[in-house]
DNA sequence: TCCTTATATAAACAATTTATTATATAAAGG
DNA sequence: CCTTTATATAATAAATTGTTTATATAAGGA
């Protein structure tokens, strides 16, 4: 699952995640993203391109302009694998219990 | 938003979202995770100290050993996060079409 | 065609991250 | 006690990341 690593990488940094979130407001054009961030535009195209790369943004070409926009089915993707993450939790949710009563049992300091 | 920072950091390494995955399925110990993986012990704790830090998974004290599980709270925070992405995109979505139409109509070669 | 605007790419570098080996700690069992 | 088992920490080397400055490309307008 090698598009999921990328994804969650460029996610990881808050510069991308303030982007992905100005973006989620309406497309918008390199400059117009550069410019609330202190930082290059060097520095904002890079950022985009990994964004790009991650499949969570697409950009289209109009003129010198670049705009950008959300990609939903990339974030579409992360939710899915946060949703494969909590069902199967939820699934396995009394065999947890057990555990944690064993634990009471063993171990009453674990649970003040 | 620091927190969010270390949970989406956190999330970004494949063998960390490995190991969530693996915990999802119940409570294991740090040898238990460390031997699916090809890497040392040492380099395993390190990684559930980051999930930890990230507030994605909670250990407890069983004699030696140190069972780890997910935290449900972590992984509702990033999903709230999503969740927020997700809603703001929805509701700038009529505007987004607006702008899709009216670049149609300027650049018919952008929605081939 | 020449200049400006908008964006991308390259080179260089500091800062951060990840892994490994070696060592420390701490509880259990004999 | 002494040894074993389970885990954590330290030191360190290797790889990755994020930023900047400088330069390239490409479309639009005078």
């Amino acid at each position: 699952m090698k598009n999921l690593d990328t994804a969650f990488s460029a996610l990881a940094d808050p510069t991308r995640r303030a982007i992905l979130a100005r973006l989620a407001l309406g497309e918008a054009t390199v400059m117009e993203l550069a410019k609330p961030f202190a930082m290059t535009q060097p520095a904002v195209s890079r950022h985009l391109k990994i964004l790009d790369q991650a499949g969570l943004i697409v950009r289209r070409v109009d003129g010198t302009k670049r705009p950008c926009r959300l990609a939903p089915d990339g974030v579409a993707a992360i939710d899915q694998w946060l949703g494969m993450l909590r069902d199967t939790m939820a699934r396995n949710y009394d065999r947890l219990d057990d555990v944690l009563a064993e634990m009471t049992a063993t171990n009453p300091k674990d649970t003040p």
